[in-house]
RNA sequence: GGAGACGUGGCCGAGUGGUUGAAGGCGCUCCCCUGCUAAGGGAGUAGACGGUUUGUCCCGUCUCGAGGGUUCGAAUCCCUUCGUCUCCGCCA
């Protein structure tokens, strides 16, 4: 949500900024609701002190038991009360209509933040690790001999449709490993604290993060009113909601491992094949809180953590920037990191770290104080993948995978594997 | 799911229609006194919005979980909603 203080200070330069993004101009429509509404304001103040002064004098009258001043001040005030419910509620309307319009702009990108319409604009700022070799045409992570009866994409469609997967044996337990280490790793080395979160959350919690009001349709909804969170940025942004934190409590760093439920409304025909795109899924979330003059660099630290999980799994990446186009609605700068698939012989997204400066917390009136004194201010926060866990297995499957149908586990894993550091071809642990 | 109770400022806690934005206590900040610790005295201590100003000054309006309503006037009455607690039922 924007402030409209600062689009009234430069509407020329908000509207630029939303061209950037594609969107058309708005300032000007959001200038005269709010013009309307501030005059209504006005007046409607100025009444309503002077019905406030006329009722004190109703009461004075009567309890002096001066009936005839009692009823001239009582009709006075009666008077005014039709002019004053006929302001507010003009009043209610621009405050609706004001709200129904910001909540549907998404944020403004950083000046730094390249243009660009589509994925094929985002900028790379950094490659690890090298794609390794085969000698043979390395498979897609589903059609690895290892992976081939531990990976059920029948079974799941009977009882739950597509864009489902069962996990059975090794693969499950491997599936687990990663979420867990990745876990263990934010909290020990990355100074993330754990936290298990709601995974249904109210409306106002979607709003506060941006989900809804402009993407309902890619939530699911339960029947007594509840959304499915799509991740729990949703849950974990939202502790701060509605609270003033004093500065010294800034930076709040969270992670957390949950389901995530996403329609994928839009998304037929792509990445059909294998669990690289399903309804439900697991990830490891990293969300922070900052000052103002930190989030940037908390940005950096923030993809920093999500790029070593992936280091000490040895799987070779790239980091983007994303373009202007390309940017998800409530981030003002983000960095996608891409895990290398040999499978599919590309990149592919495996973590997502944003930057929203006050744009989520405005949604959700999340303020700090500082440590000496003075207004609150809205804090920024921060939110990112530490990893998408199924999409991280099917890169440890495709990376690893060896001409027998085998695949060599990431070292770093053995602890959570009971030692093991290798898959047979039959979908057993091994080494 | 059934029955009931409750939601007041950083915290505790008064207050059932008229100068109550809100007694009192605690906490915190500043000052004074006392002259190591302790104790005592005084002052201050919410947010949002609008106007004014652009001087971190002033004025006004709103906010007693939230949103509506009744009334000349509501923290106080009514409705809706969210949350908390107790008892019963059910249940991983």
């Amino acid at each position: 949500m924007h402030d409209i203080r600062k689009i009234a200070q430069d509407p020329d330069g908000f509207d630029r900024s939303l061209a950037r993004r594609g969107i058309e101009q708005a300032a000007a429509h959001i200038l005269d609701v709010d013009g309307e509404r501030r005059r209504a304001i006005t007046e409607a103040e100025r009444l309503r002190a002077e019905r406030k002064a006329t009722s004190r004098s109703a009461g004075q009258a009567q309890v002096a038991g001066d009936d005839a001043a009692f009823e001239r001040h009582r009709d006075d005030a009666s008077a005014l009360r039709a002019r004053i419910m006929d302001l507010e509620g003009k009043i209610r309307d621009c405050d609706r209509h004001l709200r129904e319009i910001l909540l549907e702009i998404p944020n403004l990108p950083h000046d730094d933040v390249p243009d660009g319409c589509d994925e094929n604009d985002n900028v790379e700022i950094r490659r690890w690790g090298v794609p390794p070799e085969f000698e043979f045409s390395p498979k897609e992570h589903f059609e690895i001999d290892a992976s081939h009866g531990s990976m059920d994409f029948e079974l799941a469609a009977r009882i739950a449709g597509s864009r489902f997967v069962v996990l059975t044996g090794a693969i499950a337990r491997l599936h687990r490993a990663l979420g867990q280490f990745m876990l263990d790793w934010n909290t020990t080395r990355n100074g993330y604290l754990e936290a298990n979160p709601p995974v249904l959350v109210r409306d106002e919690t979607m709003i506060g993060t941006g989900q809804l009001p402009k993407f309902a349709g890619e939530s699911y909804r339960t029947t007594d009113g509840h959304w499915l969170i799509p991740t729990s940025e949703v849950s974990l942004t939202n502790f701060v909601a509605d609270t003033i934190l004093p500065e010294d409590e800034l930076p709040q760093r969270y992670t957390a491992h949950t389901l995530c439920f996403r329609s994928e409304a839009g998304a037929a025909g792509r990445d059909t094949a294998g669990m690289l795109r399903q309804h439900q899924f697991e990830k490891v979330e990293m969300v922070s809180v900052t000052r103002p003059e930190d989030s940037r660099a908390e940005l950096d630290r923030m993809t920093g953590c999500a790029e070593g999980i992936l280091k000490a799994l040895e799987l070779p990446f790239r980091t983007v920037v994303l373009c202007t186009g390309d940017m998800g609605f409530g981030a003002c700068r983000t960095h996608d990191i891409e895990v290398w698939l040999p499978g599919q012989d590309a990149y592919r997204e495996i973590s997502s770290c944003s930057v929203c400066d006050e744009f989520q917390a405005r949604r959700m009136n999340a303020r700090f104080r500082r440590t000496g004194g003075g207004k609150p201010e809205y804090v920024h926060t921060l939110n990112g993948s530490g990893l998408a866990i199924g999409r991280c297995l099917i890169a440890v499957l495709e990376n690893g995978q060896r001409s027998d149908g085998s695949v060599l586990l990431p070292a770093a894993l053995r602890p959570w594997l009971g030692g093991f550091s290798k898959l047979t071809a039959e979908g057993e642990f091994g080494g």
